[in-house]
DNA sequence: GGCCTGATCCTAGCAGCGCTAGACATGCTG
DNA sequence: CAGCATGTCTAGCGCTGCTAGGATCAGGCC
């Protein structure tokens, strides 16, 4: 490996890495429906072809942005979860981030969660980003709990719905706190029979 | 009014009807990426102008598809509610057949809850069928319930968001009755703080 | 140094999309 | 029967994702 095809490959990445970036800029800035293979090109001063000598489609660029939200969705829910590390806290903190993290950046989280993926969830192939998410929320409940993961898994569920709603302008953007409050406390709550 | 209009009147409301039905079909068996209007215009045994002649554009028709939906759901709902009319019952019968509808209909379910739309929720313009089937929800919660809103709010998300990520397999699609049975349980806890 | 080879990139174009203008045929009305 | 209105179609626009083929340029070899 020459010097010189170390430095084309290193060109390579960054320009994967441009475009990658490009994507998730206009996606954020006027919606995924604005982001054709054309606009994109035109962003990164190149022309389309090279997009598919990088991707193998439109598909493919959206998947690399799903992935990039995957690492800083985990970070952000660590983090939250880590600032007030006991059990019933940590869940509503790490809650709430996961809200803010939908409602910030609504185009990423549409790649991420909404828009149609091969991406694997909960498979040998699942991304290690998005495993490492999805375990903030395992690590919200005790760890002698039997069911922790089916725990986590609503939980990920009602709050994917709460932020999906909102974002489709199906329930008004007002009153998210109430509802993630309602939500923690309820799911936190020890199970037994009432109404 | 002649007796000639109102024929006229009457086949054009048939052929109306006629292509919302070839949509969710087409939608139910190819998924809506197939939906086309070339298609659709085949598929009724028209040209492509006569479906802008009823509906403003795709759009319209997939507007269409949903509230006939709506109007599907709400009885759905309704009659699992009565079913078994004692609270905790209903409230998880309810759950239940929203579930059912969703995994039955993955494309009409898409149309009338994931796919961008103009419907109004929430609001003086929201279609009754909708309304009503959001009414059902509440009222599987006590009348001198406060919140009862807000819990059925909080439901119907959980909801969404459990049938949005098993359609998009995000979530493995067995273990539903878990999760169901899990989500209802907590829900209808008396809220009280705990782990 | 000069040619060859291979990688890189662009122009041009395909089939399909939602949607529409304008021509044509049909059938009711005065 | 003439004229009008309604309804329907053919043809086409500008856009989409994607790709084939040629031009250009740099690196390696004799």
């Amino acid at each position: 490996m020459s010097a010189i095809s170390e430095r084309r490959e290193r060109e390579r990445a960054q320009r994967h890495q441009l475009i990658v970036t490009a994507a998730r800029e206009l996606a954020e800035a006027e919606g995924w429906e604005a982001v054709t293979t054309r606009r994109l090109a035109e962003r990164v001063e190149y022309s389309q072809p090279v997009l598919y000598s990088h991707f193998t489609g439109k598909d493919d660029i959206m998947r690399a942005v799903a992935i990039e939200g995957f690492g800083e969705l985990a970070t952000r829910l660590r983090r939250a979860r880590l600032t007030d590390p006991a059990p019933p806290a940590a869940l509503h903190a790490v809650c709430r981030a996961y809200l803010e993290f939908a409602t910030e950046q609504p185009a990423l989280y549409q790649a991420m969660f909404m828009l149609p993926t091969d991406v694997k969830f909960a498979h040998a192939e699942t991304p290690p980003p998005l495993r490492a998410a999805f375990d903030e929320f395992v690590s919200c409940f005790h760890p002698d709990n039997q069911r922790r993961e089916l725990f986590a898994e609503v939980t990920w569920s009602a709050l994917h719905g709460i932020a999906a709603l909102t974002e489709s302008g199906r329930i008004p953007p007002n009153g998210q706190a109430e509802r993630l409050d309602f939500l923690v406390t309820q799911i936190a709550a020890p199970p037994r029979p009432g109404v």
